[in-house]
DNA sequence: TAGATATGCAACCATAGGGTTGCATATCTC
DNA sequence: GAGATATGCAACCCTATGGTTGCATATCTA
């Protein structure tokens, strides 16, 4: 069961989050096509796959000789729910308290 | 401007995210108040702190000797929408259609 | 002003991690 | 079976970065 912070970590890295940009574009693509264009090499791809796999954000599926990959929304859905979530409802009176609080020391 | 990878990588530490939480729990507290029961230097969490400031995800208002750091909710609502929201919208169609694809391959 | 308190800055250390090269393995096709 | 294709594995390199220590600076208070 990957933690919040195998999915944060892999979330971290831009190269990870454009081959999650490219599943989003076309999903079930195999290593070779997510290779393309790419200015790294297979492994390199290989291992930012590894990674998304290990956090549960990609699911892969071996085909032959060929690995697909798919996007699995349910890890980023639940970050969002469990930590985004929790900083967007607006605690608004405790925080505008302080900061009441705070500019009223300032400006006196 | 902070940009998405400024945002990802100051996430993705997971002292930084218990410092969001701190500051969520309660909000403008100082770097003293801060540091207190972690297991980490004074120096260590000043830099955490600078790290979520440059992601624009933490606000720092000095006040005398002290200096209160805020939440800052826009980086994270944005990114959610940006960036999670994307994953979230059930494209199944193209998603089950390639499955269905593959599986067919499969079971053939 | 002197000392205490709160933070800033800089150099340094050690590890993690992104990337590479080289080779092994498995699968398809002829 | 032989060669081509697709991926896996392992060692290695280099930089980013989390963390430390040591000292400087600024502010408050007696």
């Amino acid at each position: 069961m990957p933690t919040d912070d195998d999915i944060f970590r892999a979330l971290a890295d831009p190269s990870r989050r454009r081959l999650l940009d490219r599943l989003h574009l076309a999903d079930g693509q195999s290593l070779g096509d997510l290779c393309a264009g790419l200015a790294m090499t297979r492994q390199a791809v290989a291992k930012h796959l590894a990674t998304l796999e290990a956090a549960n954000l990609v699911v892969a599926v071996r085909q032959g000789r060929e690995k697909h990959h798919f996007i699995n929304r349910v890890p980023i859905n639940e970050i969002a729910e469990r930590w985004i979530g929790k900083f967007d409802q607006p605690r608004l009176s405790a925080l505008s308290a302080l900061k009441r609080n705070l500019e009223g020391e300032e400006n006196d």
